[in-house]
DNA sequence: TCTGGGGTCCTAGGACCC
DNA sequence: TCTGGGGTCCTAGGACCC
């Protein structure tokens, strides 16, 4: 059996945690740059903001109904989210971070006669009593069905508590019929638009024979697979992702940017960030691409994306090789787009393979003493501070994100601890 | 004039997830 | 005026190998 764990509306959560006075009220959390909407609390989301909106866009309702409104405050979800993960731990050894605020448990070689039920309500409490943050369980013989489960203990707490187990076939196939084919894990906007166009409006008419030619065809053997496992039959294992195959860092810009320095000075921070990040994994990345991109959102949403893809002869972590190699793909990407002006850019890695595992090139070899002095600059951030020591390149210049409505970093900040005084 | 069969690797792009 | 960021997997097609 599977279970799948969800935070409800978990940054609007996160900050009732240290703010309980917003119990009940009205609480909405804006992605970087206080741009959209990207997180809403229930009485939120009943006041008709929709999720991902444009904050300006809903401004009069935010203000008219005095919804509490955060910018994005990572450092505390994460930190959260790691402690719900923890104390899941102490339920299955066998946990996936699936995202910041879900986790797929399994129960393989546990109990056989477990009460998932009950279990299910042991998380739900300790998780609620530990963290304050409220969650949903769902329970069932495999992950796309345990997405199912959730749902429904999410859209019905009063009968079920928040918990749900299907585990039986006449749970499944009622479970199927109220599930629409909208909010099946795996089918996004377009899948949607086909299967209604054939009449395929639930979950149930989803897994029907007659359909499974057809879904081959439009979805191939991913369609398939999300077949047999609505059916019962489990095909899906519980991944291991604590080590990523890709790593990005993107930012839109407050201001549109042209000019080849600012550029420059953006890319070389974001691909030394990069370099940090793989360097954290133990990893180390052959190929970088670096993008620029341009947002025209008045007309007709009209956007240019730009790229450029290098694979290096030997693989890397080395903020030098990689910021190095980052701007010369900048240079080229520029100097072929003069005048554009961009909205955002961005530096991704891939190709990762452990730093142990590195191949080498019989003839390109980077300097050996790159390694040394990443070690170096690592272990003096990590003392001194986060990123105080870094390339010339990344210049002095400080690029605030709007972050105007940010709350403390209660749990990872020794400035920003709660203080609480008795009387 | 007629010309096999079985593979691998890489990339770009699409679709999806949160 | 103001519109987020970070991931995964699959497929088709090209280029190549023997």
């Amino acid at each position: 059996m599977y279970a799948l764990v969800d935070c409800n509306n978990f940054y609007a959560s996160c900050e009732r945690l240290f703010q309980p006075h917003l119990v009940g009220k009205p609480v909405a959390i804006l992605s970087n740059n206080d741009g959209c909407i990207i997180s809403r609390s229930d009485e939120a989301r009943a006041l008709g903001i929709p999720m991902g909106a444009p904050e300006f866009q809903v401004r009069d309702v935010l203000r008219q109904h005095q919804v509490h409104v955060f910018s994005s405050n990572y450092a505390l979800y994460g930190d959260l989210s790691q402690r719900v993960f923890e104390i899941l731990r102490q339920f299955s050894p066998n946990v996936e971070e699936y995202s910041i605020d879900e986790a797929f448990l399994n129960f393989d070689g546990m109990d056989s006669n477990l009460d998932f039920n009950d279990y299910g309500h042991q998380m739900r409490n300790r998780i609620r009593k530990w963290l304050s943050i409220p969650v949903c369980v769902g329970v069932a013989p495999t992950k796309a069905l345990s997405k199912v489960a959730n749902k429904i203990a999410r859209k019905f707490p009063d009968k079920t508590g928040g918990v749900y187990v299907i585990d039986t076939d006449e749970k499944r196939i009622k479970a199927l019929k109220w599930t629409k084919i909208e909010d099946v894990w795996g089918i996004g906007y377009r899948m949607k638009k086909k299967m209604v166009a054939r009449n395929i409006k639930t979950a149930f008419d989803f897994i029907d024979p007659m359909h499974t030619a057809w879904i081959k065809t439009q979805m191939g053997v991913v369609g398939l697979r999300l077949k047999k496992e609505l059916e019962g039959e489990s095909v899906l294992a519980l991944d291991d992702v604590t080590t990523k195959k890709s790593i990005a860092i993107t930012r839109s810009f407050p201001k549109k940017l042209t000019d080849y320095d600012a550029l420059r000075e953006r890319i070389s921070t974001f691909a030394s960030v990069c370099a940090e990040k793989l360097r954290l994994q133990h990893s180390c990345c052959q190929t970088i691409i670096v993008m620029l991109n341009t947002v025209n959102y008045d007309n007709g949403r009209k956007s240019r994306y730009f790229q450029q893809v290098v694979t290096l002869p030997f693989s890397t972590n080395s903020t030098l090789t990689i910021v190095d190699t980052a701007v010369k793909m900048l240079q080229k990407l520029h100097a072929e787009n003069e005048g554009l002006l961009y909205q955002k850019a961005g530096v991704i890695v891939t190709q990762l393979r452990n730093e142990n595992e590195k191949q080498f090139d019989l003839f390109v070899d980077e300097n050996p003493k790159h390694l040394s002095l990443m070690k170096a600059m690592d272990a003096i951030n990590g003392k001194i501070g986060h990123r105080k020591v870094k390339l010339g390149a990344q210049g002095n210049q400080t690029w605030n994100m709007r972050q105007n409505k940010l709350s403390l970093k209660y749990t990872t900040h020794f400035d920003q601890i709660l203080t609480i005084r008795c009387q």
